[in-house]
Parts: C-alpha cells; sequence; structure tokens
DNA sequence: GTGATATCATACATATCTGAACTAGATGGC
DNA sequence: GCCATCTAGTTCAGATATGTATGATATCAC
C-alpha cells in the first residue's frame, strides 16, 4: 500500500505492519517470530505448560491455529507436547529447556526493539496513543 | 493476545488488527477482502488495468503474492489477465465489468465501515493519530 | 449404565503473505 | 548476430491465520 492515500484505516494497519515488520526482522534472529514468542510467553506466564485450547484462549485465535503453532514450536525444539492425565482429550504444551532460554533471547530483544520504536514518542504521546487506540476499539 | 498486557507494540498490533477485522467482517459480505480491494482499487485508479510487476510495486508486496492474489481475483470472475503485445514478458490484469461492480460496492462499504470505526474521534483526535503513528514510522 | 451432548485436539481446505529458484523473453556490448 | 545479463511472471516451500469437519473422550440427564 505504499504510496496510498493513507486515510484513517490504512494509517493504522501501515503502521502496524511496518511496527510489526521491524520487530519480526530482530526476533529472526534468534529463530522466533511474533506468533511464537507470545505462545512461549503465555507458557512461561503460566508457569511451563498450558492445555492447547487455553493457549488458544491466551493467543486469542482458534485452536486449529495452536495444533499448527505448536507443531513448528515443537519442529523447533522449544516445547513439547504431553498428555493430561487428568483429561485424557487434553494436551499440554510444556517448555523445553531450549523454549525457557528462546523466550528469555526473545523476550529482551523484543523489548528492546520497543525501546527504540516508541523512544521517539515522549510518555505523554505514547499514553495519547494508547487512549485513541483504544477508543477506536469500543 | 486477548488478556495480555497491552503494551505500546501489542497496542498498536491489536488495534490494528480489530479494526482490521471488522472491515474485513463486512467486505465479506460481497466477497472482498481488504487484499482483493486494494488490488481492485490500483487498476481502477490506473485506468482499468497494470502489468502484475506495477500492481505489485503500488501494493507494496512481493510479485510472487500478486500472482496468487491475481489467480484469486480470476477465478472470482473480477479480472483477466492479458497479455502485453508491447512485452510478451508481461502480463496485465484487466478489471472486467464485474470487478468494477464489486469495486464500487467494497469502495462503499470500506469507507463506511471507516466513517463509522474513526466517528468515535474528533477531527483533532484523528489528526493526532496519524502525527504519532507517523513518528512511530520514522 | 447408557445415550445425547459438549469439549479437546487435529486434519483439511482456503486466504494471505514472504523469499528462493526457475522460465521465458528483452537488451546491451561486442 | 550472439552471448551475458536483466526483468516479468510463475512455482514452490513455508509461516500465519480462519473455519469446517472429525474422532476421541467427558459429562450430564435419565
Amino acid at each position: 500500500m505504499a504510496g496510498t492515500e493513507r486515510t484513517g484505516l490504512f494509517a493504522v494497519l501501515h503502521a502496524s505492519s511496518v511496527l510489526e515488520g521491524r520487530v519480526e526482522a530482530r526476533l529472526s534472529d534468534v529463530g522466533l517470530s511474533l506468533a511464537k514468542l507470545a505462545a512461549l510467553h503465555h507458557l512461561t506466564a503460566a508457569g511451563e505448560s498450558l492445555p492447547l485450547g487455553q493457549l488458544a484462549d491466551r493467543l486469542a485465535c482458534v485452536k486449529s491455529n495452536v495444533t499448527q503453532l505448536v507443531d513448528r514450536l515443537e519442529a523447533d525444539g522449544l516445547v513439547n507436547r504431553t498428555g493430561d492425565p487428568n483429561d485424557r482429550r487434553s494436551r499440554l504444551a510444556v517448555l523445553t529447556d531450549a523454549g525457557r532460554f528462546a523466550y528469555t533471547q526473545g523476550s529482551q530483544i523484543k523489548m528492546q526493539a520497543e525501546r527504540e520504536l516508541f523512544g521517539v514518542l515522549t510518555a505523554e504521546e505514547t499514553d495519547k496513543l494508547h487512549e485513541l487506540l483504544g477508543k477506536l476499539q469500543r
């Protein structure tokens, strides 16, 4: 959408995709994406493991997406699937050591990128931005 | 990412995906997506047709994406591919009557949705939002 | 207990996007 | 004219997302 009029909607979508691209580029240095990092974040926050359905809820996406995301994380060696003894329908995604390490790395990269990107705004501007974005979603 | 802290970055990404989802939902009533609408927009603005490479430039995406997007638009009957007599490597995406009609429809839906979504902001707020998003992309 | 129903995860089809490899065709230097 | 190189588009593999359908298991009502 380069060279487009940047109407209200496209201004937001475009800014979002630019920021996302910048952070993704840095995360790719350690083999992570925002999607993977978000999953690792929720697993970490939940204390190492979560049933896939819970993970889907926390990622605010459908379960079929989590199935595939965890497939990729498992292929990367960052999580394992284990069965839930209490409910045999359920499968837990469990962080591996590599997953914990990747989360630490990725988390710092993300925070650093965020500091740099948002460093161009004053605290008041950041607050205002949050306020305006919040209104748009009511 | 529901229930997440909504840090600076995620606030923007989340707001963006919410807005995108709302508009996509309405566009889907006429069988369009934002990606398809954007393509139709550039074809219309260029006077009905464009070489695929040019379309890729204007959509700010890679050519392989346009190949597939035009595949889908062609399957929908909204554009046709024709050869360029001046350069036989090149293929033009040409709007069909159905494509023109879909663009008119989709365009109005998008504008209407945009009016509603951004109607919650005053003109000054919208300006401020654009200003802040602009700064983030420097 | 058993049968209807709900829930968990997966499989599959589809949409969108990227980047790398490839093909066909254009072009410039010699 | 002919070869090296550039360009246009496609193809393919992969990441991310949705929604539908399915199979296995739980659970509830009876």
